[in-house]
DNA sequence: AGTTGACAACATAGATACTAATTGTCTAGT
DNA sequence: ACTAGACAATTAGTATCTATGTTGTCAACT
């Protein structure tokens, strides 16, 4: 199946990254239901489809298992980003796509119990998921410049990373108050759209 | 002093006003502390300086003296936000300023068990706030049409009113990142900048 | 229009004790 | 690589009681 011992040198094959990728979404969707405090690590393990002591052997605990689980969203949202933004089509349309990915599929998912969810991710992956916030919004900055965007906005002393960061506000804005992820999509759409209106004479 | 007998006919006084204002605005520091739930009817009348009962006369229960204080600071802050709008200087300016006055004054004020606040004003004085946002969103809609920018978004199929929610996400968002009321004016003044960037040529 | 003091009804906070659930770690087995 | 069953240690929930705080309403007084 996979190697015999999972040591730190060795490789893992291709069957355990993806066997982990489902492990870690089973244990997102669990977590984004209930919070940190109220997800057992039996729920989880009944939403893999695995037993509890068989989650004990991939993560060594609760807190690290919520670790990787933030890591392997985060960097998921962030690669899924990255690739609509490098894909084809309009730079408004690839824009709105990588908001979505990072943030809009988040919407609408969390439930109520699940207010413990950012303090516990500050506290548990903070640093993690700071770095992946820098690298999207160095990736729109790039995007953006790329675009013409500075250009445009050259003469009203606007630069590039100041509308990614503008960009930002407006996501953060919206995730707050998008009942649905579609809702979601319609603002961003539209934000984007504001900031592109420079490019359309 | 002022009217013998305050009924509903009878016109209460400007003494009267600023009277009731004044309790409101300490009332309203003190909700913002400590939230709904802890908030004591004692703590409010030492703020205001006056006596438990004292306050009883002039508000019913808790929940009245709530919905009158919160109406009395969104009535403030869309008269100063209007007031801000109507003023002289360039639309950018005018455009922030209206936003600090809304939003940005309530930044930072918030103490920690203060979380019940939105939940409370949603359920006893919902329709109220929705109406005052309404007047403000349609004063932005209005002071960015006067300024030119429905027609520099023509091209790029934008109406004012988009414009205007696209600012009021932006906001929103700021609301919830910013620690100091001043990081919320740096990133509204952003915003305002590049809404209004079609007008730079 | 306001204060003071007092009041019953109710809600909240703390302490305690008990039960149930959860964690993390075994061993043995497939 | 994983499951099953069992385990002590810790933690979370529940019930009950008590003390204290709070609400809303008095009457009497200025």
């Amino acid at each position: 199946m996979s190697t015999a011992k999972s040591s730190v040198l060795a490789e893992p094959s291709p069957a355990d990254v993806t066997r982990r990728a489902g492990l870690l979404e089973a244990s997102l969707a669990v977590f984004a239901r209930f919070g940190f405090r109220k997800t057992s690590m039996d729920e989880v393990a009944r939403a893999a489809q695995i037993s509890r002591q068989g989650l004990y052997l991939h993560f060594a605990n609760k807190e690290e298992l919520f670790r990787a689980t933030v890591s392997h969203a985060c960097e998921a949202s962030l690669r899924d980003a990255l690739r609509a933004l490098a894909a084809e089509g309009s730079l408004p349309e690839r824009l709105a796509t990588a908001f979505d990915e990072w943030v809009g599929r988040y919407v609408g998912r969390f439930g109520a119990d699940a207010a413990d969810l950012m303090e516990a991710a500050e506290t548990l992956a903070g640093t993690l998921i700071k770095d992946k916030e820098k690298l999207f919004l160095d990736a729109i900055t790039a995007a953006l410049r790329e675009g013409g965007l500075a250009a445009a906005y050259k003469p009203a002393g606007v630069t590039a990373r100041q509308l990614a960061e503008n960009l930002a506000a407006a996501a953060g804005g919206l995730k707050h108050c998008s009942e649905t992820r579609e809702e979601f999509q319609a603002g961003m759409a539209l934000a984007v759209r504001i900031t592109c209106a420079p490019l359309v004479r």
